[in-house]
DNA sequence: ATGAAAGCGCTAACAC
DNA sequence: GTGTTAGCGCTTTCAT
């Protein structure tokens, strides 16, 4: 393995000195046409590559961003990540991934990874255990971009980028009522996590302003995924007043309640049934899942765009913008009540 | 902004010089107990973060490892992805990611991206356009890891992970025929890529295997997709004989099948279907699909260890393994024709 | 238009 | 056990 290519080698071989070589290659308008010319041919024929490691050491900037997510496994994180590095890409940066898997540990372990690693910025969705977020203050400290999306927490100042979840959870309770539905229970999760204490307020909101009750035992709180969703559809089933439609925390927790729900022939939209998250399968199942849209893909180039407008200004932090988008009310089969 | 803290301030502060400290920091023997507690303590009373660029300027290793893919939109990938970095950063290594999005020219560019950050290897699966390899070959020139998974080239002699393809084919095949299936039709896909070249061979195989005539109007070459499967089905449904069964070449594409089936009151098992890639809807949708597992976090895994493996040799190219895996049947609805 | 040289933060070979 | 110093490959200020 023959040493790499240094501009120092494109020097030599020309006989001008590396400053030349650089501005040559950096494009400076300061270098002669020919010169430029000889540069560039010669770099190629070296098959030269520059080595951006030593830039960045000079310049301090990477061009590297980090990104923070529970899970690539999760379709609606994976969309996230698709669209900031196709975003990022154009603009120069590359992804620096980093997985928590919803654990607290790894999170904190995360950001001081990419710190150490010298991106110029993170973006990030909380982990479910996530309380203490001293870690992401560390980024604030340091004046590098940090950008949370989706997952945010009251204690942390960033710019953020997340859907409206108390219209969420309203939008999908008085789309429930609207189809006729009166007792609507609440499957979802006791993690303290803004969007589910938001949903849940919304759900709570939309209630009362269609005069109707809160009912304490309509609401299971436990964890997300198809299991809880089959034990929570199981609870409301033995209360005292069974509801007649359940939302669910998200889509996964959803299927389980319908699961549970054709088990006991109560086969949406007999009792209808809303999801949040529109995975891919929602739409596939039997009977096909409402739902809410989380516009993954504009959420990830909104993070992506925000990175970009705070990373040139001296001071990113000076005016934290966060940006809400509209959460999608997704109508499907699960809650045609008319054609239960 | 303060200036960040080097290990300069550390030296300074407590009278030793840089070596000291650098040697205190990454646990040298040959340091007394006195020093490396005080300069751990100094470390952290001024907040110190290492510099990992400038290391690995000097190193020449940065622990970072490039990993392209054509879309983390793709269940599959995603998993891999996943894998790959859970395994990784156990390692301490940290993953860049690059999507192709499917196209070449992406995927030029993102081995050019990914070696001038001087990434350690490269992890890749290649976009469904790549026929000329040759940027794939720069990574073995540099003597970089280069593992390929799933999506590999005849052209390109490096260490892969994939599943034994040939086999799928083969198995997804011989299940239908098991299942009493005879006439079995086949919608995959025009590009040259290894995976589904012998997919289709071992359809063949199978078939021959069992005394079956291959029809050619029995199969179907396109795109891979929902809308491609809805396509194939009709054009399969209007050939001369009618095929009782259909593999599709990937999870989507058989929905798409499926659907188009479902119009024709053909509804699996009615006509059989099996898919490839065992996405997460599959086993929601009704009928649900039978398909091919293809064991996306092993493979990820096996990526990773493959480059923990090579990494430490001095010639990574001395002994090229190939790695396959098992691909795994999945039965479900879609083909129990039993029950049709 | 080009050259000389300092320095980004860290490591390590070589002294003492 | 600790200090000195020369780089890693590049950018950039200051000269010329």
């Amino acid at each position: 393995m023959k040493k790499k290519t240094t501009i120092y080698d494109i020097a030599k071989e020309l006989n001008v000195t590396v400053s030349t070589v650089s501005r040559a290659l950096n494009g400076f308008s300061t270098i002669s046409e020919a010169t430029r010319k000889a540069v560039l041919e010669t770099a190629k024929k070296l098959n030269y590559s520059p080595n951006k490691l030593a830039s960045s050491l000079k310049s301090g900037r990477t061009q590297t961003i980090g990104v923070i997510v529970p899970s690539t496994q999760v379709h609606f994180f994976a969309s996230v990540i698709h669209s900031i590095e196709q975003t990022l890409k154009n603009a120069g940066y590359r992804v620096l991934l980093y997985q928590s898997n919803e654990s607290l540990e790894n999170e904190i372990n995360g950001v001081k990874t990419l710190l150490e690693a010298q991106v110029d910025g993170i973006i990030a969705s909380m982990s479910l255990e996530t309380e203490n977020v001293s870690h992401f203050q560390d980024v604030i400290k340091q004046q590098k971009p940090l950008i949370l999306f989706d997952r945010t927490h009251k204690n942390i100042n960033a710019p953020s980028v997340t859907i409206n979840d108390t219209d969420a959870g309203y939008i999908a309770t008085k789309h429930l009522i609207d189809q006729g539905y009166r007792n609507i229970g609440f499957v979802t999760t006791n993690h303290q996590i803004k969007i589910f204490n938001e949903r849940f307020e919304g759900y709570k909101k939309a209630l009362s302003d269609h005069n109707l009750p809160y009912v304490e035992d309509h609401v299971v709180f436990g964890g997300l995924s198809i299991k809880d969703g089959r034990f929570g559809a199981g609870k409301l089933l033995r209360s005292a007043k069974v509801p007649d439609a359940i939302i669910a925390g998200d889509d996964f927790t959803a299927l389980g309640v319908i699961k549970k729900l054709k088990e006991q022939d109560l086969t949406p939209p007999k009792i209808g049934v809303m999801g949040f998250a529109n995975e891919t399968f929602s739409a596939f199942i039997t009977p096909n899942l409402s739902t809410i849209d989380q516009q993954a893909n504009k959420m990830g180039a909104e993070c992506a765009k925000m990175f970009l407008k705070m990373v040139k200004k001296k001071n990113p932090y000076e005016k934290i913008e966060h940006i809400i988008l509209e959460p999608l009310l997704v109508e499907r089969q699960s809650t045609n009540k008319n054609n239960a």
